[in-house]
DNA sequence: CCCCGTTGTCGAAGCGCTTCGACGCTCATC
DNA sequence: GATGAGCGTCGAAGCGCTTCGACAACGGGG
């Protein structure tokens, strides 16, 4: 199994044919005969051939592999950002494609130097802030690229993601719906709105203005993810807001602590405050009680960027934008 | 900005060297003059010129790319995972290598193509489990691997993870210091032991015999990770065990429910029930109290496994087993 | 029956880089 | 003053693949 690798030649010489009509087999993009097709593809098998990357990058000025460009910053759920992760990469093998790992580490430099040294055809960036020092550099860039996230300002890019401001509302229309009139938003920490991330700030907006539109009463607060964070805030609206009964929250990673600071307060889920949450489904059904959820969609979002980078590759146009519509699965906590 | 790449060729013409000599100024394999050096080096930087890695890989033979392999399993904790992977793309950074990520979807297959099409010069596999099916596959593979984790039979391979069994023990023996005589370990959900995962049963093998040493009683449990299984355990032991004071917990996961059921069921920690963790810093610190904890250290392990493979790819020879020391850190909950 | 368009195949020219051998220097050595 | 050992540089030969143009062979239409 080890020794050198099996080239083209050899499954030619083996074949029977030129290296040429082996090449044109394998990629289709010449016609062959269903004879000639069939005994290089025996030989492919018998042999074990696996194409070069290296030459076929070179010879094709095509890699086959596309960057995923991952920040990691502070108040991010991982587990989130993983199935994005993982998404990416799934979707990316359907059009045979690899996807190369890049971290915020090396910054645009990272980005740079992959593009620049054809390591990669294009890119799918995480996690894209508001003012993203990235986005100059992508416009720039002859790779195409597909963010996820939308900046301020989006002229000349791709961006996909879930409809925060709609999963927002969808959450406030669902509370309004079942009769409550005093509502409020448990957000992610402060640092994450002050630093422009986008989804938070669009689910924010969303929330206020579904209840301004359906007449309702409603606070938004950031809140760190500590226990007695978390246990303080609850506390702290709760006493300030005696006629609340519904509770938005949108921090993957405090969904459980607000679930014990409620009990530990004396509040029962449902019956005296309801909660809807915008996290994954598993997170939604290990609470306890399962809660009702606006899943941000991670798989979609992943398969729809490279699906979109894809079609920038081909040279098709794509939409500057693509939002997700979100859909809110009802559990026992509303 | 855009438009073609600037060539190797290109650069030679505006410094008035000849290629090779340019090649031999950028990877530093025979002695060039200084001022050549400075020249070529000038040449590089003004025209902005990045190695096609396609043209760099073929002719070296070399990809300076590693493939990191995630599986994604059920009861695994995804920000050790995620810890892992950016470490190891830090890591391999620094020595000049790009990270190409593999999931387990594509199996054996996936690690089998990207060897094979010289995409990757090494792997790097995490979660390994005792029998795991990708295993024998390396044995086989011409390219080196450094698993992050230690299957059964480690014959002809290079692990490398922390020492779970003395972290187990660690707990223990830390418990048993502060008086503690009956104690738990709340461990990963069954189907990890039962997959064979070797941290887990590891750690509760060293829990096991420090148990002994120490002369304590302790039960070791598995434990899901929703609020209701972690109640119910924890529940469970505290009827069975009324004298039990000490508890180790060895799930990531469940650590913020554990706290939540103990508080739920009147007992304070750590006046009635000590609680160490396994488990990464940020979760041990974020816990309410801050948790007592060893430490995962999962930055170590990352780059220690890079810096392993890097040998190996070099030609050197490394351990097969690198198991790194673990280290309590006292807080709050002990 | 000739011409031409198709179809299937081949040979060769790169793609941009690394690396090997060669060669002209300069210096120290005898 | 000839000899040899570096040192610094160059030219050229690939690395394994894709792709272009060429060209037989074959039919169908005039």
């Amino acid at each position: 199994m080890s020794g050198r690798a099996v080239t083209i030649a050899e499954v030619a010489r083996h074949a029977g044919v030129a290296v040429s009509t082996v090449s044109y087999v394998l990629s289709g993009k010449r016609a062959i005969s269903a004879d000639t097709r069939r005994r290089v593809l025996d030989s492919v098998r018998t042999l074990g051939y696996h194409p070069n990357a290296g030459a076929r990058a070179l010879a094709s000025r095509r890699a086959n592999v596309i960057a995923l460009v991952l920040p990691l910053r502070a108040g991010m759920h991982v587990p989130v950002l993983m199935q994005f992760a993982t998404s990416v990469v799934t979707a990316a093998r359907r059009y045979d494609h690899d996807v190369l790992l890049l971290t915020a580490d090396e910054g645009p430099d990272g980005i740079r130097r992959a593009a620049a040294s054809a390591l990669v055809d294009g890119l799918v960036l995480m996690d894209v802030e508001l003012h993203d020092t990235r986005v100059p550099l992508l416009r720039q860039l002859a790779e195409p690229s597909v963010l996820i996230g939308f900046p301020a300002d989006t002229t000349g890019l791709t961006c996909v993601d879930l409809d925060f401001a709609r999963a927002g509302a969808l959450c406030v229309q669902h509370l309004a719906e079942r009769g409550h009139r005093e509502i409020a938003l448990l957000g992610a920490p402060g640092v994450v709105y002050d630093r422009g991330t986008g989804f938070a700030r669009r689910t924010r907006e969303g929330f206020t203005e579904a209840v301004a539109e359906y007449g309702l009463t409603g606070v938004a607060l950031p809140c760190e993810e500590t226990f007695d964070e978390v246990a303080r805030t609850v506390a702290e609206l709760l006493e300030r807001r005696p006629g609340l009964t519904g509770l938005v929250v949108h921090n993957e990673a405090a969904t459980g602590h607000v679930l014990g600071a409620l009990r530990q307060y004396g509040r029962r889920v449902p019956e005296d405050v309801a909660v809807v949450a915008i996290c994954p489904d598993d997170i939604a059904e290990r609470s306890s009680p399962p809660l009702t959820s606006v899943l941000v969609p991670a798989e979609d979002v992943g398969r729809e960027a490279v699906r979109l980078l894809m079609d920038k590759l081909e040279g098709r146009t794509v939409p500057d934008g693509t939002l997700l519509t979100p859909r809110l699965t009802i559990r026992d906590s509303t």
